[in-house]
DNA sequence: ATCAAACTGGACTGGTGAGTCTAAGCTAAA
DNA sequence: TTTAGCTTAGACTCACCAGTCCAGTTTGAT
């Protein structure tokens, strides 16, 4: 019941390359839409319900497909679960690096900082996190996968960034090392997320738009005067 | 498997008040007994596997009782759910005060910071995190009390602790009022986390713990810098 | 037209788990 | 001793589900 809302996430199309003389042998094109058909499906499922709370014959039944044609796409539940975390986790982690590098150094982490929070609480966002987080124990790759692509890349950029505009001499007080400037991304990042984050997961209501603004002008501001 | 070590966590006796001529009728001294193995199991099998993870008859086997005590005990698995969560999340957020109001301000902050630090990434803290969060979406209550009972609080303690201070002159640069010193809470404890307690939730291996401390100071650093 | 691969639907197996029921055992109060 | 309430072991129901099997159908290539 709470999965029949949020259907449509628009990824019906985007994911594989090709698309130029579509109908041609049924081992490239059909195969890639009943894929298709099946991982969207499943995705939204196991957001929505956890890998426990979803069977098979739910998913088939979704993806307008039997049963026994997700078993000749994917090896098992697991196998398939295992390959909706994969997608989900690097769909979802892209989309930050545009905002970065142009202004001034209080212009850029206001931007990057509006647009990191914004990503973190977007639902499917969440959801994933939640999802991953509670399959941690059983599939210790996903937690680690989802780590890296997520958090990890975060603060590698936010670090690199800082330390580049350090040695234009660009808004930081003191010059910084990588080591520093990795702690002030790690600072950065956590005091954003602050618990709006943790609200999101534990599925309490978020707080208005504009409070979030002010509290991320307020974090950029205390990492510009202390750093 | 995983949860056979964790056994021993020392609350055997400590919740029920009265003690006195222990050896009476059975509704209370054997009911008691039986409830608390009860949750004791339950509690373990729970946090190490999940509400989907556990059977009714494991936990019975674990607590040496027969299934139906605890049907006699709790209304269903759900109602022996709901009554574990609430438990624990109340045993797990109080022992932070005492680590509150001595010295100045910035040891005050420096121990407080370690010590929540340390709650956090507590394998139970981190086991009940995972818990009330993978079964947010179906028990919401459990998450917004647990919200409550551990950020919400925690935020309240420190931004009244900064207030107070902020008044008596101490360690702040500039006065502030309430607004700004949950703000200001906000940002330090959601700094303090970083990725640490993320790890932790994906079980990923933890940094030492001399990182750690060295990341509490430059928190403390940033906070007192721009505060 | 023919063929092979992919797909379908539905039946089936084997196993599991929540919740119920029963007949007997224990303990403490009267 | 009797009684009443709690407990126990284990059998039992009923529903669900992962994974398999199969007989028949579609589909696109040759």
């Amino acid at each position: 019941m709470t999965a029949t809302n949020r259907s449509r996430t628009s990824a019906s199309e985007a994911t594989t390359a090709i698309r130029l003389d579509a109908r041609r042998l049924p081992s490239e094109k059909a195969r890639s839409d009943k894929h298709q058909a099946i991982t969207q499906a499943a995705s939204e499922m196991f957001l929505a319900e956890g890998f426990d709370g979803v069977t098979l014959d739910q998913i088939a039944q979704r993806a307008g497909v039997s049963k026994q044609t997700i078993y000749s796409h994917f090896s098992d539940k697991q196998g398939l679960f295992r390959a909706i975390c994969t997608e989900l986790t690097e769909r979802l982690t892209i989309p930050l690096r545009k905002s970065v590098a142009r202004g001034d150094l209080r212009s850029t982490l206001t931007r990057l900082g509006e647009d990191a929070l914004a990503m973190m609480l977007h639902p499917a966002s969440l959801d994933l996190h939640r999802l991953v987080m509670s399959a941690a124990l059983r599939f210790p790759e996903l937690g680690q996968a989802a780590y890296e692509a997520g958090a990890e890349r975060l603060v590698g950029d936010l670090s690199t960034l800082l330390l580049q505009r350090s040695q234009m001499g660009d808004g930081l007080r003191e010059p910084i090392d990588e080591k520093r400037a990795r702690i002030l991304a790690e600072q950065f990042i956590g005091m954003l997320r602050g618990f709006h984050q943790l609200r999101g997961l534990l599925a309490i209501e978020p707080l208005p738009a504009t409070d979030r603004s002010a509290y991320v002008a307020a974090c950029v501001d205390l990492l510009l005067r202390g750093a």
